[in-house]
RNA sequence: GCGGGGGUAGCAAAGCCUGGUCAAAUGCGCAGGACUUAAGAUCCUGUCCCUUAGUGGGUUCGAGGGUUCGAAUCCCUUCCCCCGCACCA
């Protein structure tokens, strides 16, 4: 019923606004506001996710509609990348779980097959995508829609613009990077694409290589370079077969995995052949000049991780310590491998750190703390591992040992600052080789078993740079933060941001202008674009041929001189429109797409056009449980819009929360708000223009209260507080509204006009449907949604409602409490607030029904025969009742 | 593990920065009452426990400590939840 009614004034009014062309904005006099929401990527259909981030857009552009701004509200579509591609290739092969996906978003079979080509996601979802905002009446200027990619080829031409101009400031180059590789394929694997190991990404290891006094050298991986000063002896798995292989023109052991993982990272391989660990065992090795460290057995090494062998130090690894100590008592293990009992007995271990409390040997340490006997205890021993590393990177320093040998002395330095370091010159040296290996295995989709390869040619944007990043620092000093409280992690994120990989070899999007075998990446083709936004209708009226870097120097950074009308009207929108005055998103992008719009903006624009604020919000519960698939909660727009209703929707999402908190989608409330809504609604057709003339006191009362809450709400809306505002505007209101009512019998008739304009202007933001419904109805013939924001006005109110209030509290109370049916109630008040209190007799009559006599308590023939009046305080009549 | 944000009554959510006026706003839910032939809507009242002619007391704000005359609010420790940790939109 009541959706139904919503579902009504929905279409009507966005039929009125289209007609009127209200959302299309042009520059003019007034000052502009410009608000944007990130494209949304074009692989699925709006849900209610989507919809608060894009609500808190909205509900800021009604309002600043309101507050006289030329409000800017576009909206492109984002088709960049490798999703749409490989989401259509899926369908092309008939991937069941896909097409199931599709048909549960409300596909048609025919439309399915449809979609096996890319370009058709590009077509189809936008249109879903525009429906679904144009049935919620969000208010974006649709003249200025865009997709990206080569599709658009424009939006092409500002994309090579962009990094043109990147390339021209020295923002992008080229280098290596490790990434997870299918070599089935032969194609980079994101988290997306595996069937197994997500999150797992390539983790750098250091390669130690030992000598053996032949030419052969065994290679260890480690994480720790800095224990270096620490090795006791080097572990092999006896029982594997291991590969002697040249490698960059060294003979080094590793085992047989390990080789396809070097060749992937160009190291140069030439396998020789193979040897059991079992040779190597009591040889000795070194890895500084004159060390003997010897070669021991250690059955549980696994081929596949690193290199499968590895390097002891025993102070500061428990787990290498275990071993040793379970080695040197296993007599008959040492005997079988002709091992000098003496020699491995003597192996202590070597004090390195010192550890605040704990001193040099922090191994041992924890061994006795958890008690740990064997190498077995793997629960305990994980857990130390984590425990110590993170106890001796942060608090402990190197001792003497790290004195000399390195670039500078590190005796004293913290074990944190000094890694780095040491990793750096044993780099140098040549006695070390970076190696990444994977943090767990990763399984395709085509089911190959992934490994990491180092891609070369990559081009990077180089967001490592100090110079850019201290201007990103700047530009974020500068910015206004929805709520300022996301400032701390945004100013982690530039120091932590290192260089991006910005192409990539397969998907959609734009060519990079100076190396046309790659394809600029998605989150790199959008970071500049909300100026593209400024022009994006107009753009479209001019000939492909004359879009150039030319004309995008002349309309975005003032550069050169084109005379030709279309450009000097761009350059104008632009200025006007320019920079970004509210950018909105979920909590996610800050540590990317955000982080990279400020730091792109502040490369290429001048200061004054770098963005102005930027809104981050929550990610959106459904009745109190998390948003996922398998839950089925994911409430797609279309589908509210039906079963709620627009204005009742929009109210509610913006209800659920604000800041950075999860907000909380509530059925209930839902439900609930349509009818007080209507309820509004009835109340303002039925009263608006009707009343008593008189003014009483009471009416400056519920004036001043509508000042308030006016200022008040402005205040919150101000902050993107919608919660707040929401809960100030239409809760608050109509409580005043209630207490007035009862007060009042009879409203004044200009108060309650008064009343009833307020209430709707400040509910446009929220519900414009339904306001501009009331708002017609009441007489009005302009559109409320380009209305003016309410005033206050002046107004003295000299009463004491809370005193009022308060007293018919306590009154109600003890008639409640009281055990027969009074007929008679006697106030004892203090002399000063009996005039007050007898003006309001009638009032007071009124709401508990009885005879009401007020006595002062210093009148001596007041009737009071149990003696209450000695009760009364001030604020706080006596009461008496037979 | 690292960085950021959180954990408040049946649910949702204010308060915390700037300690007391906080048994803690507001909305939902629930209970009672008014209105109504009735239902719905609306309005009033209540909603931690005990006690009470409007009162007084007890126990609460993830858990455990501490600072203070006094802590949901400040400090420390600890557990749990959310986001991110990179080539992925």
């Amino acid at each position: 019923m009541a959706e139904n009614t919503f579902k009504k004034l929905a279409d009507k009014w966005q039929a009125k606004w289209e007609e009127e062309k209200l959302f299309e904005a042009n520059p003019d006099k007034r000052k502009k506001f410009f608000v944007s929401f990130p494209y949304p990527y074009m692989n699925a259909v709006p849900h209610i996710g989507h919809f608060y981030t894009l609500m808190r857009v909205e509900a800021f552009a009604r309002y600043k509609r309101l507050r006289g701004f030329n409000v800017l509200f576009p909206q492109a579509w984002h088709c960049t990348g490798s999703p749409i591609v490989a989401a259509a290739k899926r369908i092309e092969e008939g991937e069941e779980k896909q097409v199931k996906s599709l048909k549960e978003q409300g596909f048609s079979v025919k439309e399915i097959k449809r979609l096996k080509r890319p370009e058709v996601w590009a077509e189809v979802f936008p249109g879903i995508w525009r429906k679904a905002c144009r049935e919620m009446g969000i208010s974006y200027d649709s003249r200025r829609e865009f997709i990206t990619t080569s599709l658009n080829p424009y939006y092409d031409k500002f994309i090579r613009w962009q990094f043109n101009k990147l390339k021209e400031k020295g923002l992008v180059s080229k280098g290596e990077h490790p990434v997870v590789w299918d070599p089935k394929t032969n194609m980079p694997v994101g988290d997306h694409d595996r069937v197994e190991g997500e999150g797992e990404t390539p983790q750098e290891f250091c390669l130690f290589k030992f000598s053996l006094g032949d030419n052969r050298k065994l290679v260890s991986a480690t994480l720790r370079p800095d224990t270096v000063m620490g090795i006791t002896n080097v572990f092999i798995n006896p029982d594997v077969e291991y590969v002697v292989a040249m490698v960059n023109g060294e003979e080094w052991v590793v085992s047989r995995p390990a080789i396809e993982k070097l060749r992937n990272q160009d190291f140069k391989v030439d396998v020789k052949g193979n040897v059991k660990g079992s040779a190597f065992i009591g040889k000795k090795a070194e890895f500084f000049k004159g060390q003997e460290l010897l070669v021991l057995p250690a059955s549980f090494l696994d081929e596949n991780y690193g290199t499968g062998i590895v390097h002891s130090v025993p102070s500061e690894s428990a787990d290498d310590l275990v071993a040793l100590r379970n080695i040197q008592s296993d007599e008959k293990l040492l005997k079988k491998y002709n091992l000098d009992i003496g020699i491995v007995k003597k192996i202590e271990p070597v004090e390195i750190f010192d550890t605040p409390g704990i001193g040099g040997r922090a191994a041992q340490h924890f061994l006795d703390k958890y008690n740990v006997k064997s190498q077995k205890e793997r629960d305990k021993l994980e857990k130390i591992k984590k425990e110590l590393y993170k106890l001796t990177f942060n608090k402990s320093v190197f001792n003497s040992l790290y004195k000399e040998g390195f670039s500078q002395s590190l005796e004293g330095i913290f074990v944190s600052k000094g890694q780095e370091i040491i990793k750096n010159d044993l780099l140098e040296q040549g006695k070390i080789h970076l190696f990444y290996d994977l943090t767990g295995r990763v399984v395709s989709r085509s089911l190959a078993e992934c490994v990491v390869k180092i891609v070369k040619d990559q081009w990077f944007v180089k967001y490592s740079d100090k110079d850019w990043k201290k201007k990103a620092y700047d530009a974020l000093k500068q910015i206004k933060l929805y709520p300022d409280i996301v400032r701390d992690q945004f100013e982690y994120v530039i120091g932590w941001l290192n260089d991006w990989a910005c192409v990539r070899e397969q998907g959609l999007g734009t060519r990079l202008p100076f190396d046309e075998k790659w394809l600029i990446e998605s989150l790199s083709d959008s970071t500049i674009y909300m100026a593209y936004y400024t022009i994006a209708n107009s753009i479209k009226e001019i000939p492909l041929s004359e879009v150039n870097d030319e004309l995008f120097d002349f309309v975005f950074l003032g550069r050169g001189n084109i005379k030709k009308d279309f450009a000097v009207k761009m350059r104008d929108e632009f200025e006007y429109w320019y920079p970004v005055d509210f950018r909105n998103s979920g909590k996610d992008l800050v540590q990317n797409h955000l982080t990279f719009f400020l730091f792109n903006h502040a490369a290429i624009f001048p200061v004054n056009k770098w963005p102005k604020g930027i809104g981050v919000n929550g990610w959106v519960r459904v009745d109190g449980q998390k948003m996922s698939k398998s839950k089925g909660n994911m409430i797609p727009l279309r589908e509210m819009a039906d079963v709620f209703g627009a204005d009742p929707s929009r109210i509610t999402i913006l209800s659920g929360g604000e800041g950075l908190d999860d907000p909380n989608w509530d059925s209930s409330f839902a439900k609930m708000i349509g009818s007080k809504l209507l309820g509004f609604s009835n109340f303002a057709e039925e009263h608006y223009g009707k009343g008593r003339p008189d003014r009483k006191e009471i009416d400056n009362w519920m004036d001043s209260e509508i000042n308030r809450i006016i200022k008040e709400t402005e205040g919150f809306m101000e902050e993107t507080f919608f919660r707040s505002a929401i809960q100030k505007s239409f809760f608050e209101l109509q409580s005043k509204l209630k207490w007035y009512l009862r007060r009042a019998d009879t409203p004044n008739k200009d108060v309650i006009k008064r009343f009833i304009e307020v209430q709707v202007l400040l509910l446009t933001p929220f519900t414009p449907h339904i306001c501009e419904e009331i708002w017609s109805k009441i007489g009005k013939k302009t559109l409320v949604s380009i209305e003016k924001w309410p005033e206050t006005k002046s107004v003295s109110f000299k009463g004491d409602e809370e005193f009022l209030e308060k007293i018919l509290d306590d009154f109600k109370a003890v008639l409640k409490l009281v055990k027969f049916k009074p007929k008679k109630a006697f106030l004892y008040v203090i002399p000063k607030e009996k005039e007050l209190l007898d003006e309001e007799i009638g009032f007071l009559k009124k709401e508990v029904g009885l005879e009401v006599n007020i006595f002062s308590v210093s009148d001596k023939d007041k009737y009071d025969p149990e003696n209450k009046s000695k009760k009364a305080k001030p604020g706080k009549p006596a009461i008496y009742l037979e």
